[in-house]
DNA sequence: TTGAAAGCGCTACCAG
DNA sequence: CTGGTAGCGCTTTCAA
């Protein structure tokens, strides 16, 4: 209210975004001041009474120091860039994303969700590159080429981390081993005497990069007991498993359960929880016993498992730590040097019901 | 391969970011010209052989043009932030908000998603602010006061958006009026002859500023109907709505099943599908009839509502297009003096099916 | 203890 | 048609 600085009325709105220079101005110091005071430089001594005449010039002028400016200047940035795409997720996705964003805030990244729907690679690549990030951690839903990692690095970006089945070269890549999660299901179907086992691939796109590892870790289980019952002349060689194509809606669910008894089935898997409830109720309808003559096992082990009748078998899975990868990433980021390797990071157990 | 560059062995393992002044050397030209190039810029004519050049020596160094840099140079970002935060939300919003992102984009925006978790109001405003985005779009996850808008207005952002109930000063605010939610559930129940109507508030942290609404509109169906009933001398004067905490689990919902008798309610809103199917279950475990005694009806309008029995009654909610939202943003950021408005962009209506 | 000045990468004026 | 150059806001030597 009794600044001589308000007889400047050129700008009729306020809109000049105050400057360090303003706030050296109003405090009657030089910039070099400002930036010491308000970055706290160890490495200078300012006099207390200057310290607070500057911070209060700050506050006064509602100053804010510009981001750009001052990574242009530093030559790096700590902003850690997740590619963000429309995979519709659950809540185990969501809470580990939410942990990682908490973790990477307290080792004082700045987290920048990415929204890359609809970009190639390689564009998706370059608008993350023009940003300058110091690390890129994909959970996946982009696909990252060999050459899009090589830009990124080129750009600046100390660690380049994929969470995913990708392998690629100079990644961290760590594998979720959605594989795992097929593996396991049809591994304890397969123990509780089934044979001919369905798994559902959902149709719908973007969870591809889920489903089709699962069905592959699926047919994995088959083989290995196949191969295992051979070896021990059992009857049990002839595991088949059949994939079953599924949208999200009844009508397909109907559609599919109609012809439930001619795939002559008598197991399956069916995704994850939600596809299995949608399922499970499409197959009652249709007269079949849930799971004397159809057991059904889900992934997530959601709530909503338990609510259903029977009680819905499941694959628990074990998310990786939110905090485990925001330590990889101030890792890598600090050592350049740490050899870019693929771990593990994600198990999977069933927890049985009484849907299979 | 053939590159003079090749011979500068200074530095190790390429870690030299290409600038636009790398280009022109290898081009042959000056900074200038590549800028022009590579921005399409139409007020200047180039040669052809030159573009070329220039087209080809930035392939060739796998330039990547620094955002920061230009942004500072050009005095504004075309930068839309949207804070977000750990919001369990349901398919609707998700899908509005890749709607956005997607629209934003095509409008030649940068969409960034901020992780503000955890971050007191002014802390995040400044953090944001930092940023210098050209418009800031809060889908309510982090409350918004008055002076973190002026703080941003400050900053250059040029539109500040809010989407929920609050009605912050200087901002373009959506409501999404939670509240009609509530209202049209409960007159619904209402007008099916139901008097004592629980309404179900989740406990979990972050969804108040769903429920409250929600909860409130109710109140405010049962005082319409009350007031309407008394003025014809009816006798539906009594409406009573009873809030009713409750976690998301199985122990919960049965702990509120258990005393639902001398709770003598003979209808709940149970805020989403979610808690409905969750207390649904509960509720027939407890022996209490669905509709009959109890009536239960949800919100959101999932698929799992209808695979329930009795399927379940739900509040159909038309979700704000993201389209329109983010041509709102491009208006308000073209002209700075659209009038920071409300307008409501959410309309509710109830799927009658057997829950109710 | 403080100030002057250089320069990060980029674009937009003006000269040539 | 192309090049030189100033300057966006900031930090950080180097001098005073």
């Amino acid at each position: 209210m009794s600044h001589s600085t308000e007889q400047t009325p050129e700008r009729p709105t306020g809109q000049a975004v105050p400057t360090s220079a303003d706030v050296a101005r109003l405090a009657g110091v030089s910039r070099a001041t400002v930036s010491y005071v308000l970055n706290n430089t160890s490495a200078v001594r300012i006099s207390e009474p200057t310290r607070r005449r500057v911070r209060e010039a700050a506050e006064e002028l509602g100053y804010v120091p510009h981001a750009a400016a001052r990574s242009l200047r530093a030559g790096h940035s700590r902003m850690v860039l997740l590619p963000s795409a429309h995979i519709p997720v659950g809540p185990l996705y969501s809470q580990f994303f939410h942990d990682l964003q908490w973790e990477l805030r307290r080792l004082d990244y700045t987290v920048v969700q990415y929204g890359s729907v609809g970009l190639k690679p390689d564009e998706a690549a370059r608008a993350w590159a023009e940003l300058r990030p110091v690390a890129v951690v994909s959970l996946g839903e982009v696909e990252l080429t060999e050459q899009s990692v090589e830009l990124l690095k080129r750009s600046g970006a100390r660690a380049v981390i994929t969470l995913g089945t990708q392998q690629v070269p100079g990644t961290h890549s760590l594998a979720l081993d959605q594989g795992r999660i097929g593996e396991v299901a049809i591994a304890h179907l397969i123990e509780s005497g089934r044979r001919r086992i369905g798994v559902v691939v959902p149709e719908e796109p973007g969870l591809g990069m889920f489903s089709q590892p699962r069905l592959e870790g699926a047919r994995r289980a088959a083989e290995t007991a196949g191969a295992a019952a051979a070896g021990a002349g059992a009857d049990a060689a002839g595991v088949a498993v059949v994939p079953l194509p599924l949208r999200y809606d009844e009508e397909s669910a109907d559609e599919l359960a109609g012809r439930w008894r001619e795939l002559g089935l008598d197991a399956v898997f069916a995704y994850n929880d939600e596809y299995a409830m949608l399922l499970m109720r499409a197959l009652q309808d249709a007269g079949i016993s849930v799971p004397e003559e159809t057991a059904v096992v889900g992934a997530d082990d959601l709530l909503l498992g338990r609510l259903l009748r029977p009680r819905l078998s499941t694959v628990h899975i074990d998310m990786v730590l939110g905090r485990e990868l925001a330590e990889l990433v101030d890792r890598a980021v600090r050592d350049t040097d740490v050899p870019p390797r693929s771990r593990r990071l994600l198990d999977s157990r069933v927890v049985r019901r009484e849907s299979s």
